[in-house]
RNA sequence: GCGCCCGUAGCUCAAUCGGAUAGAGCACCGGCCUUCUAAGCCGGCGGUUGUGGGUUCGAGUCCCGCCGGGCGCGCCA
C-alpha cells in the first residue's frame, strides 16, 4: 500500500518542480509510515517536513501545496495536514477491497518482494559443539535464526542456513575423554575421572551404546561402536556421530533444516588454516613472542593482542574460526550473518579482525552478527539453575515434548533477540488468556468459524500448520 | 577495572531513520451472554521512559557522567 502512495506523491512532488513552488533538483528521502494513531489515519508522510527548507516556506505550507497537487484516485477517502507538518492519508474502503484481491491472489507470496533478490547470504546459527543435548538457548539461536532465514528468503535473497561444528579440539577431547571413563566403569564423581569432563547422565547412554556396538546412521554416514574401551579415537568417531544426530533429530523436531553442515576438521584437512595462518603471516599482521605466533588484532581496533598459535604448536579456536569465515566469503556469499549467544561476543572483533588482516579486500562489517541473550527456564514459579556439576540442564527436547514446538518457537522469538528471556514452561502450557500462544490460537480458531459461517471454502492459507 | 547488552505502567514487553498525545497484553475496577466460540468484547485506572547533564525545532531513541542487572575479559572454546 505503500507504493501507491508513493506513486502519488512523486506524482504531486514532480507538479510542484513544475510550477516552480520546488527547485527543480531538490528531492528528499521522505518516509511513509503507518500512524501510531489511528486518529492520524492510515498512513502518513514527513516529505513536507523534509522539502520545507529547499521550498523557503514552512512544512503546513508546502503541505498544503502538495494535498493540492496530488492525482485524483480511489485509494483516499480523506487527506488531513496535521501537526508539525505530516500529510494523513485515510484509506477508502476501495483501497482495503483492492488489497484484499491482491493477498487472494498473492497467496504465500503476499508481502514478499525483491529487495535481495539473487543476493546469495548465507546464515550462519545454532553451531553447537557436538558434546551434548541442545538446550533452550541452542533453541533460541534456532528459531531466530531461522527467521531471519525466511526474512531474508522473503527478501528474494538465496539463503543458505549453515552450522558450524567444532568437531576438532579440547571440547572434543574431553568428550572422549568422558565417554571412555564411563565406559571403564567410573562415575562423575570418581576420583579418576577427567578433569574438564562433561559430567551429564547422557554420556552413560552414549558409553552404553558404544559398548553394545551400536550403529549411528546420520547425514549419510554410518558409525559403529568398536566396544574398545581403549580405542580413545574409536570412542571420539562414535561420541561425535551419536551427538550430532541427537541435535539433528531434536532440529528436526523444532522444524529447522540446514542446508550445509560446516566441520571445524575439513578446515584442517583441507589445509584452510594453514593457508589463513600463512597469508596472516605474509601480509605483516603476526609476530612471535614467548614461543607463540600472536596477531596484531589491535590495528583492527581490539584492545589487545591474540595469540593464534600456542606454544604448544597447536592453534586457538578463533583460527579456524577466520578460515572458516573466509571460507564464506570464497564461496562467494555476498552476505554472511553469523548468530551467536552474547556469550561468545569476545570472539567478533577477532574475526573481523582476522578477516581485515588477509588484505582481500572483505568489507568491514563481513560477518554481520546477531547476538541473543540468555533464556532462563522457569518452572513453578521457580528458576530451574543449570547444574555444572551434574551437568545437567533442561533441553530444548524437553521442551517441544512439553509444551509444542509451535509454543517453543512462538516464545523464542516473540521477545528482541538482545534482552535477557525467561521461559515460563507453566505459562506456555497454560491454557488461559494469560498465554499469548493460546490467545493466536483462539484467534485462529474464531477467524475460522467464521469462514465457515460465512460458507466460504477454507483455502490453504488457513489449514496450513504454520 | 575494561568491553558489550539491558533498564519504559504493579508484571511481561512494544515504540521503524531522532518526529505527532510513549502503546499492547496480563493484573486490577466497571459494563456486556436469544444470533459468528464469554477461552470473548467495550470502557476505566495506571508513566519524572533508572538518574544528572548535553546536543536541537524536536530525545525513550544520539553524546558524556553516575546507579542497578546480565554477559564477557585465557597460549579455553
Amino acid at each position: 500500500m505503500k507504493e501507491p502512495l508513493r506513486l502519488l506523491l512523486d506524482q504531486a512532488l514532480e507538479r510542484l518542480r513544475a510550477d516552480g513552488t520546488l527547485p527543480a533538483d531538490v528531492a528528499a528521502p521522505f518516509a511513509i509510515e503507518r500512524t501510531k494513531n489511528r486518529e492520524h489515519g492510515d498512513f502518513a508522510t514527513n516529505a513536507a517536513m523534509l522539502l520545507a527548507k529547499s521550498a523557503r516556506t514552512n512544512p503546513r505550507a508546502l503541505a498544503q501545496a502538495l494535498v493540492a497537487a496530488l492525482p485524483q484516485n480511489s485509494l483516499l477517502a480523506k487527506v488531513e495536514i496535521a501537526g508539525p507538518g505530516f500529510i494523513n492519508f485515510f484509506l477508502s474502503p476501495a483501497a482495503y477491497h483492492e488489497e484484499m484481491r491482491r493477498v487472494h491472489a498473492a497467496t504465500q507470496a503476499y508481502g514478499t518482494n525483491r529487495i535481495a533478490a539473487g543476493r546469495r547470504t548465507g546464515v550462519e546459527f545454532v553451531s553447537a559443539n557436538p558434546t551434548g543435548p541442545l538446550h533452550i538457548g541452542h533453541g533460541r539461536a534456532a528459531a531466530v535464526g531461522d527467521c531471519l532465514a525466511r526474512l531474508l528468503a522473503a527478501e528474494g535473497a538465496q539463503v543458505v542456513r549453515e552450522f558450524y561444528y567444532n568437531d576438532a579440539g579440547v571440547q572434543i577431547d574431553n568428550l572422549a575423554k568422558s565417554v571412555q571413563a564411563r565406559a571403564k566403569g567410573m562415575t562423575p564423581d570418581d576420583a579418576g575421572w577427567p578433569a574438564d569432563g562433561y559430567r551429564g547422565d547422557y554420556i552413560g547412554d552414549v558409553a552404553n551404546a558404544y559398548l553394545r556396538g551400536d550403529t549411528i546412521e546420520f547425514e549419510d554416514h554410518a558409525v559403529t561402536g568398536a566396544k574398545d574401551a581403549d580405542s580413545l579415537d574409536a570412542i571420539r568417531q562414535f561420541a561425535v556421530a551419536y551427538l550430532r544426530r541427537e541435535q539433528n533429530m531434536d532440529l528436526e523436531a523444532f522444524g529447522v533444516k540446514f542446508d550445509v553442515y560446516f566441520l571445524e576438521s575439513s578446515l584442517y584437512s583441507d589445509r584452510k588454516v594453514e593457508e589463513t595462518v600463512r597469508e596472516l603471516v605474509a601480509h605483516g599482521h603476526t609476530y612471535e613472542e614467548g614461543g607463540a605466533l600472536w596477531l596484531r588484532t589491535t590495528d583492527f581496533g581490539d584492545d589487545k593482542d591474540r595469540v593464534m598459535r600456542k606454544s604448544d604448536g597447536t592453534y586457538t579456536y578463533f583460527v579456524p574460526d577466520v578460515a572458516y569465515h573466509l571460507s564464506k566469503w570464497q564461496r562467494g556469499y555476498a552476505r554472511a550473518i553469523t548468530e551467536l549467544g552474547a556469550d561468545h561476543h569476545g570472539s567478533l572483533m577477532r574475526v573481523k579482525a582476522g578477516l581485515q588482516a588477509l588484505e582481500m579486500g572483505i568489507p568491514k562489517d563481513y560477518p554481520e552478527y546477531v547476538l541473543h541473550q540468555m533464556v532462563t527456564v522457569m518452572r513453578g514459579g521457580e528458576e530451574v539453575k543449570i547444574s555444572k556439576r551434574a551437568g545437567s540442564y533442561v533441553t530444548l527436547r524437553e521442551l517441544i515434548d512439553e509444551v509444542g514446538r509451535d509454543a517453543v518457537r512462538f516464545f523464542l522469538v516473540y521477545r528482541k533477540a538482545d534482552t535477557e528471556f525467561t521461559f515460563d514452561v507453566d505459562l506456555a502450557r497454560s491454557q488461559t488468556e494469560e498465554n499469548p500462544v493460546y490467545y493466536v490460537q483462539y484467534a485462529h480458531a474464531r477467524v475460522c468459524s467464521v469462514l465457515k459461517q460465512a460458507g466460504v471454502a477454507i483455502g490453504d492459507a488457513s489449514t496450513s500448520r504454520r
